[in-house]
DNA sequence: GTCTATAAAGGGATAGAC
DNA sequence: GTCTATCCCTTTATAGAC
């Protein structure tokens, strides 16, 4: 019998390496890698679980798959908004934006790629690729300019990003957390990250201001 | 031969059950509930397997153990300050400062409290005991007075406490990825820490400013 | 490619001697 | 209380028929 917990992926229009990828992706991110069970994978994507190892030989390489493309999937987003050449108060807006969107719809990311983090910090940061991201260096250059401008405070790139970053993400980490100490349902928190997308960057401005 | 990678607890004052908890703790905080082997447990506390049973019967017991032991040590503090009847400005200074610290000692607890988050979200909340705290009562009330005074911006506590929280954490979680991306040794992210500590309460504040 | 059956390994738990 | 040896269930992985 199929597993209700997870949303169906029958669609027989789906071929059966590609079912066997959408049912371990939620697996994988709901339960972590020690966490997640063969069986239980195979019961998502409705097959056996010769199937899984005949397509992807391991768990530790279908998990490795999934895990790639997890990553290279929103990665890149984070920072490319935030590496072009508009004004600041407009980048902000638009990366809080965009990331809580995100977010909203795979609320389960944050923490499948920071238990990842636990266990294999190196190849997270590989593929992660932020270090060699081009997007870094503008925007040390723009913050670096409007300070000098007096336009905004001056701040190391390191505390903007963490700032920004942590604001956005931290909500849905501790989510049960916050819906219970106030007494929010699912909708009340929907309605609470529909408010952040405006208080975040208020927040992160009026923070710069000189 | 003992696992090298945790720190020595093999001092001979401590008892059995002493030694036995200070590895699980060890083991667990790093690993989490799945990923822990109870074979590794035992080799870090230098003893066999059956006395990790003698003692604590199964895994589960000894692991909501050692979670309720690290839940009621670090829990309590979080709330208690910002409870206190002192003007919120050195209210939000004292609590970034000794959560910052406790977390620089600590550096893994937040995965740790996280990640079994997400299997057992009614035991940690049971465990924590927020909803029932009267600081959120107090602190409701502080930000209410004050807006109503003119001395700073409406808040709700919800995004208060979000924010605090947020930008005191995060950057403990995403530790190997900051370090990534500013090329930060361990002593720089050492001072990075210290630097938040000045940084968050001037956010958090300049940011209520009406 | 897909299935059933089964091997092989891993790991939690216990028995029983000392 | 502490140890060795072992049980046995769970889970990963493979063999082989179709």
């Amino acid at each position: 019998m199929v597993n209700s917990l997870y949303i169906c992926i029958m669609e027989r229009d789906l071929s059966t390496e590609e079912r066997i990828k959408e049912a371990a992706k939620q697996v994988f991110i709901i339960k972590g890698l020690a966490g997640a069970r063969m069986q239980e994978i195979a019961d998502a994507a409705n097959i056996n679980k010769a199937m899984l190892h005949y397509y992807f030989r391991s768990k530790d390489q279908l998990f490795k798959k999934i895990f790639d493309e997890v990553i290279g999937e929103f990665a890149p987003k984070i920072l490319s908004i935030l590496g072009e050449k508009r004004p600041l108060e407009v980048k902000v807006k638009d990366f809080v934006h965009q990331y809580l969107d995100m977010l909203s719809k795979n609320p389960f990311i944050p923490l499948f790629l920071i238990s990842e983090l636990r266990d294999q910090p190196e190849h997270v940061i590989e593929k992660v690729g932020i270090k060699r991201s081009g997007a870094l260096d503008h925007l040390d250059q723009q913050l670096k300019t409007e300070a000098q401008a007096g336009n905004i405070r001056s701040i190391a790139p390191a505390h903007f990003m963490a700032n920004l970053i942590s604001l956005s993400i931290f909500p849905f980490l501790a989510k049960p957390i916050l819906q219970s100490m106030f007494q929010m349902s699912d909708e009340d928190f929907s309605s609470f990250i529909e408010e952040r997308k405006v208080l975040i960057p208020q927040l992160i401005m009026s923070s710069l201001k000189p």
